[in-house]
Order: structure tokens, then sequence, then C-alpha cells
DNA sequence: ATAATAACTTAGAGGTATCTAACAATAATA
DNA sequence: TATTATTGTTAGATACCTCTAAGTTATTAT
């Protein structure tokens, strides 16, 4: 077994490298709040454990048992923010704390009977992919808001980057997931959009947000 | 806040001085799997703290501080066995290991969740109850099956010393918490019992089992 | 191409929690 | 009471995870 400490790098490892496939010790170790050498070393440990590929002064990159143990761990943590959303009543912003903590218990029975009660969900409360018992996640091909042209209907299906605060903005302007939009404006010079919904004829949304709000046409 | 390895230390300070009020720091070392010096390391360490009462040679104890910190950990132990009996169906004997990990998480409003949906439970589901949130907890006061007479009907209100196993006895003999029970016969010899109750009219029940069972006259 | 900057590595140290070995005090027993 | 056994303490070592300071390599800019 891999200690809370190796879990959360292999973990942040996982959601850095998900673009290129590869992070630079740097990333990580702000991504972690960790200073450089204390990375470097346990890049070291993780590489000996043949989780981590470690070369001198090249960027790292997983394992396939690498990925395969942060997958894992991600998995519990998805399942666990749909388990407190879900059954247990909290809100979406809530939930990323408990879960960064519950996602370190050793309990195959515990987390299996989550998934039973939940109905084996595919995604989690903001969108995300739960990877399977294997480690293995797929992303369906949503595109961004911000890319989505006047005219267009759409329904948000996931949120990226979700900070508490960005969530509660979400709650404040009635955004779900599921909520049909329809793409009323664009803005040329800041990229901001004006969207209807629901009873929200007008609601302004900065390139930022937009940015972060993944989509399905319709 | 304190470690996960110092609220272990607490808690089973807390459970060994139930009774006398005081422990030695052999019996602790024993409970606990660890040596004595690291023991008597962390018994300095936690003095330090003023959550117990150091001195040399001397059996420990908890201070009133020590009591608190300690019964709060036991609180959250005990809601937790409630949530995952009543909420997600786990059986009695299934649930120590889990609550074992899940006490050391540090989100109050997971706690006060879990309280809320349980409706603010007085008793775990072995018949413990759970402390208050000033870690206040209080035995009603029961008799143990083995002080009872033929002739006594007794309700079941508790099971004391729950190792895994030993609930898994009770499961087979459908046993549960509030089961009412006719005791037929005593055997002078070894203590053991013949009890009655739903449709089981000769059930046989050792002095150990005895011993264990805490109940209500009626 | 060289200098400056950023990224990475090495070396050495500190805190926590654990251990073993050796020693000291208390309790049990003969 | 004297001896023995048990219990408790001290000293010193180790593993883990973190840091700062200093040096090295790679990248960027002049």
């Amino acid at each position: 077994m891999h200690s809370y400490t190796e879990e959360n790098y292999l973990k942040a490892l996982f959601n850095l490298s998900a673009e290129k496939g590869e992070v630079t010790a740097n990333e990580l170790s702000k991504q972690l709040g960790i200073k450089m050498p204390t990375v470097n070393s346990m890049m070291k440990k993780l590489a000996e454990k043949k989780l981590v590929n470690y070369e001198s002064y090249k960027p790292l990159r997983l394992t396939d048992k690498g990925k395969k143990e942060a997958g894992l761990i991600i998995r519990k943590h998805r399942l666990t923010e749909m388990f407190l959303v879900q059954q247990m009543g909290f809100g979406w912003e809530e939930v990323h704390e408990i879960a960064e903590q519950i996602e370190h218990l050793h309990s195959p029975s515990f987390f299996e009977k989550m998934d039973a009660l939940l109905g084996y969900p595919k995604i989690d409360p903001h969108g995300s992919p739960i990877p399977d018992k294997n480690g293995k996640m797929e992303w369906v091909h949503y595109e961004k808001l911000s890319s989505c042209k006047p005219g267009d209907t759409v329904k948000l299906a996931a949120v990226i980057h979700t900070t508490d605060d960005f969530l509660k903005f979400l709650n404040i302007r009635e955004l779900k997931l599921g909520q049909k939009l329809k793409i009323k404006a664009v803005e040329k010079f800041d990229g901001s959009m004006v969207v209807a919904y629901s009873k929200r004829t007008d609601e302004m949304l900065s390139h930022t947000v937009c940015d972060r709000l993944m989509v399905e046409k319709i």
C-alpha cells in the first residue's frame, strides 16, 4: 500500500499530466505546495516503486502502474463527491475538502457500497468521469461554452477548474448540470456571452466563466 | 489539532480508563500494539499538551481536556457506525474498521450532516452511548444478562466487547438490539443460560456470551 | 554567444513516530 | 526480607516527509 503522502503525489501527477502526459517537477511542486527538493526525492522514491518514470532534468511521467493507482484514488474521490451530494444532501461546492480526506481510506467494501447505492455512476457531481475499477477513465468529448457561437443551443455537461467560489457563482445563477442554454450573443472584445436559460433571458457570462463550462451541442 | 496518532492514543486511554479512571502504560502499549518506550514518549508529549497527567512510574490519567478530546473522537466513531448501518446498509459486524478510519476526518459539516440524517441518535448500533458535542457520555444503567435469573424477561439493550466474530455469532441467532428474551434456565455449574425469544424456544447461551449482553429488565 | 534566469539536484538538518537494548523502579513471591 | 519478575524509563537508531542553502543544468534573453 501507499502512504497518504504518496497518494497525493500520484493524484497530482495524474491531474497535471492529463493533457500532455508529462509534468515538470516545478508544476508538481506548485500544485502540491511542497518545495522542489522534497518533490525531487519523492519522485525518486516513486520511481523505485515503478510508479513514475524519472530521469534527471527530464519531465515526469506516470508509468502504467502509476496511472492505475492514481486513477483508483481519483475514482474514490469522485465516488465520494457523488455520494456526498446525492445521498447526503451536500451542495457541489461543499464536497471537495471532504472527498480529499475520504479518498485515502482503505476499505474496498465502503467504496463498493457507495458505488452500489449510487447506481454505479459514470460521472461525479461536476461532470467529471469516474475512473472504472481498473483506474481507467475517459472524457466524453465536450466543447467549451466559450467556443460556441450565437444561436447555438447547448446543454451544460461538466464544469472544469471547480473551485468552491466558482461553484457558488454558478449556484447563484442557478446553473446546474443538464441545464439547456441558448447563446444570444458573444461580445467580440472580451469574449463574454449573453445566454438564456430557464427564466433567465439575459444572463451575462465572462469569457473566464465560459472557458470553464463544458457543453454538449443539441 | 491533533495528529491521527495522538487521536488513537487518546481514544485508547479513554476506552481503557472507562472503569478505573486510570490506565497503566503497559495496558496502553498492549491495546495499541505499540512498544512501551514509544508509548512512554507519547505520554510525555500528551502531558505537555495538557491532555494526560503523567508522573514517572504512576498510572496514566486523562485530564478533563483529554477526556473531552477523546470523547469527541469516540463521538465521531459511533456516529459513523450508526451511519454505516442505518444509511448505508452495512451489518453491525462490518462497521468497526471503517469507522476507525473515518473518525479521524476533520470536517465538522460532515459529522453534523450524519448526525442530522440519523435524527441525532443517542446510541450506536451496538447500544453504546454516543458522546455529545462536548465529548460527554453517559451509560444508561443496564444489567448483564449473566446476572439475571430464571423467569426474568428482559430486552437486549447493548452488546459489549464487540468483536466482529461475536456479532456474527449473534446474527446467526437473530439476536438484535431491542429483542425481548425470557430466561428459562440457568445452569449452575457453568453459568450458561437457556433463553426463549421470537420463534426460538430453547436457545443456549454460554456464560461468556451472557456476560457481554447488556439488558433492561421489563 | 554570453549572460541572466529558471528549473533541477545534492547535501544536510529537523520533527514525528516507531523500534531495540540497556537500565531503574515497583510489585510479586519465595 | 531478599529475590525475581514485571513494569517503566532512558538512550540511541531508523524511516518518512519536510525544509533551507548551495551548487548544477537547461532555457531565455540580450
